[in-house]
DNA sequence: GCTAGACTATGACGATCGTTATAGCCAGAG
DNA sequence: CTCTGGCTATAACGATCGTCATAGTCTAGC
């Protein structure tokens, strides 16, 4: 066998994100993301030779990616219609999780690195975040909004559609999404107005 | 010894709080929490006999509690300044720590709970979450806002506060929040004023 | 067909987890 | 003084953790 359908190594990485998703990294051990990808133990370490960090980090990046492409894709009909794709995205996975799963990057950056350290995996969910702002921040630019205005703006979304999933999962109900959904909305377009 | 200068059982609850909120939930270990608090092994469960999940339940009311208090004293000199409060509240606490310490309540929200259970954790998080909503609801209502929009917009600052200080450990810098504050104080000023 | 190298199978290592049990201490009430 | 009850001390339980080592299987290319 060449190429099983989906290979391996992915299947870990796409089964790793979804379980930091929903328990955080500390709480998601080796043995459990291989069995859920359905590899053996022995080829994680195969796979990835730097041990849970080096999966950790992949899963962040994996997910990150992910989500980039889907912004990126709707950005292109503008800065409401990304928002609006954006939210929806995340809607759909702590529903369909029935309030189970959440953000892998999220569950990454809130884990403690060791002193005067900075582990790779908390490396990556910066990067994360930077390039969900900057793709938002570009968009509402491109659309007329002030330099510095885009910029604070496409923090403000990420940051309160990464709080808002974690209340709906703590309030095991979508309506905190619909509040700041409302809001967000209101504030795009006050911002590519002027 | 009737009474310590800080009582044995507090002290733990405290120190739980401040654990959590660095390295979430599972990663935090009974015996780290008493060691923290200088209290034996044994006591944590005479305090505590449900285990764990009583501390942490305790843990995030005390949090919450905490907060609140902040919160209601300075929302009386309206939304504006509750904002700000919270917003240097919670840049403290990241700057202080170094970026490694975050919200215990959203650490406690997003670990996954047993399929079809609410472990009491969670459900206190859910609790916490609600009340900072509805002291910054209210206060934007009793000074002119729209009682759907005061909702909505409390919802968003709670979250989106709760996501940027996970950015800023994150990118270990507070800038996220300057971001978030800016933006934050425009859309109190705009919602109070309709 | 054979060999090299990618992948798997299996088991073990020390450490730490949550929790419990049991015995001991030691202040304050009687 | 004795005794009771809140708190501590200590050790242990089985389970699980991250990681590693070793031997085995299988396939692709010669």
């Amino acid at each position: 066998m060449a190429k099983s359908s989906t290979p391996s190594r992915e299947r870990i990485v796409a089964g790793a994100a979804d379980m930091i998703s929903r328990r955080g990294l500390s709480a998601t051990s080796i043995r459990e993301m291989a069995k859920h990808a359905k590899a053996p133990l022995g080829s994680t370490y195969h796979y990835f030779p730097e041990g849970k960090q080096q999966l950790a980090t992949e899963a962040v990046r994996y997910s990150g990616e992910w989500v980039a492409r889907s912004l990126r894709k709707e950005l292109e009909a503008g800065p409401a219609a990304g928002l609006a794709a954006f939210l929806a995205l995340w809607r759909r996975i702590v529903f369909e999780s029935d309030f189970h799963a959440g953000c892998p990057v999220l569950a990454v950056a809130i884990e403690e690195p060791p002193a005067d350290e900075v582990p790779p995996a908390l490396a990556a969910a910066a990067d994360v975040f930077e390039q969900w702002e900057n793709l938002l921040a570009d968009s509402l630019r491109a659309h007329g909004a002030r330099a510095e205005q885009a910029a604070q703006v496409a923090t403000l979304i990420v940051a309160a559609v990464e709080g808002t999933v974690a209340l709906c999962r703590a309030k095991r109900s979508t309506e905190p999404l619909d509040r700041t959904a409302a809001q967000l909305q209101y504030l795009i377009a006050a911002t590519i107005k002027n």
